[in-house]
DNA sequence: GATGAATGAGGATTCATTCAT
DNA sequence: TATGAATGAATCCTCATTCAT
């Protein structure tokens, strides 16, 4: 095929455990986000992945461990192409509009995806599995956006506000344009969100 | 009575029944917010609300209605309050600053509930239970603001852009503002909130 | 009944909680000296005490629990019975006479309790679990014996050896006495045992 | 070869089968006597053993036959042993020390295995299996104890009691002092043991 | 109304055993 | 022969819910 970016199903070119373990984190992800972290049964998550109950266990020592690795595995995947975006491209307003082009498209391949992880991130107030890790990659993100903020500002691009206040900001609003997306609230269809980045031009 | 504050404990002027079903509620609000809504255990509630554990079911038919009612009490309640104050202010930054000091009060009255409903808010997409009534809640609330915007765009004191989606974003960015805060994200301690506010004066 | 002297069933004079950990008790002792610790599961303990498998746990924590409570239960009831009767008795012979009488009568009452306390005493060597407990009345056992040992080396009917070493002995032939009896090895019936007591006289 | 004295690793005059097989029961050995029956895993044994678990099964049908089998290889060994040297032995008092000293030594040597064994001492009272095999072996030991007994008193080296119940009474003291040893109970350290065996000259 | 003992369905996890390579 | 990945039966324990008192 032509990309290893992700899709689900193990790629062809990995070690047949490697693909494996792809499989039943694609399961996983599936699973979860349609219950719930205690709804979700490790048989289901099996069954789901085609394979026998035992066999989870062979690759996940704990249905804890599975459920953080899978959520862990697809953060840092988006992550790290979103940064990469990001780089690229060289104003500011359109390294935002490449990330949130990132999130939405991400989020429109893998909805099961998007649904585990806005559901962990309210998780994180009474969980604390994982968290470690998630947070992380949380604060690094932010710490990103924040410079991105930073080097606008400097470029003239933004107005001088605490650049960490403003990445959480973008932060905030990308989520919750999400979310409103997956909830399938009429009055916030297509595209509109462009009209909420608007808001971004003056900030 | 001569206070909708909300504290804990209920109010002398009602029914013994309706008292015996608030002291439930609080409980229960304290219970689910510590430990999530599955490891909590209907014991648990019941020891923190000093009764037996039958007597729970005397008034909640089951552990979920109870987890809903304990929510949808504490949103129902918040949102009243804000409104009420929003509607006594006179400007626009003057109703948003209102409903920010509003939710922030309250949240500090009430980390427990605060927990439980931003776990809830990510619960909203792995779990159908109590959605529609909390929906109903949140979208109200949506309106409402956004109806509030629209007036401070008539008045000339907003830029133009769609209400629903600047209503949006400012749910998102006070969101987001309390979560941090409850994280205890160094970068974002105390006075720090009055920076992400003074976005707003640019929308 | 005209004895508390521990027979199944528990004793009307209880209170109900006690009578139901006395029935569970003795329901534990039958199925685990059956099939040993680990081959028997708690569903069978529940089955043999007309319970639910639930109810086992809210008497008992663990099936470990459970085990190391039956034992010991019968085990002190045992040693306390003993030692009253060799206080009883004035010469060594008839002390030693009635010691094995009393364990040959709890062994023909209980022999579901002789076969699991045999067989703890070989798990003594392997696995940790109430050992504690367990190891600490047959040292106390031991040290009893060993008076009364000594006792009778100063009244001169027995030769000065090592009381302890003595004391041990005696122990040692006991159980292997019990012990053939219960395998129903046809060369140890019945009177034998005298004969093996006779060895005693010479000591 | 020149040595039946069972020390571990398999001897290099046999077949390559019968080497693993035995490499697999020493591997079995220690492990079992670590953990008892239950706890033990096959993963466990093949682990020690430096092999994979699957080949476990080409030698042995099942993990009860495994157990069974390492079991009976080193009693057999142990009672060949000390037979022999017993029938070396020209006075009754000496075959016993001949007796316990090989007991003793091969104790040291195999401390593992002592603790299978007197472990499975107590297990013949709840578990079937291989009882049959072990029986037959303890009850030809004790016959052959029995019969040296009898020759002794012929010989007017002991007093005339019942053959099979002094033999029994040696078998228990032997067990009884190797437990203690085992234990290491400090009344019975090092010398001790002779003390008790003074006791026999006696009988 | 209040209690809390009893229930039993449900689920995570382990591990003996098999079998394709 | 040797391997070890895969299987799935088996079991401990939890806890929402009921009901006799």
């Amino acid at each position: 095929n032509g990309a290893g970016h992700g899709g689900p199903g193990p790629s062809p070119a990995q070690s047949p455990a490697a693909q494996k373990t792809e499989t039943i984190l694609d399961a996983a992800r599936a699973v979860f986000s349609r219950h719930g972290f205690d709804a979700t049964t490790v048989d289901a998550v099996a069954a789901e992945a085609g394979i026998a109950k035992g066999t989870v266990y062979l690759y996940f020592k704990s249905k804890d461990e599975l459920y953080i690795a899978a959520l862990v595995r697809d953060v840092e995947r988006l992550s790290e192409g979103f940064r990469a975006e990001m780089t690229k491209r060289g104003r500011f307003m359109d390294k935002v509009e490449a990330w949130l082009r990132r999130r939405l498209e991400y989020a429109k391949q893998h909805e099961d995806f998007l649904r585990i992880y806005l559901a962990e991130q309210g998780g994180m107030f009474v969980k604390a599995p994982g968290c470690k890790e998630l947070r992380r990659i949380a604060r690094e993100n932010m710490a990103f956006l924040a410079s991105i903020v930073e080097q606008a500002q400097a470029a003239g691009e933004l107005r001088k506000l605490p650049p960490f206040a403003v990445a959480a900001t973008i932060g905030d609003m990308a989520r919750g344009l999400l979310e409103r997306r997956l909830l399938g609230w009429k009055e916030f269809r297509s595209e509109e969100h462009t009209s909420e980045l608007q808001s971004l031009r003056h900030l």
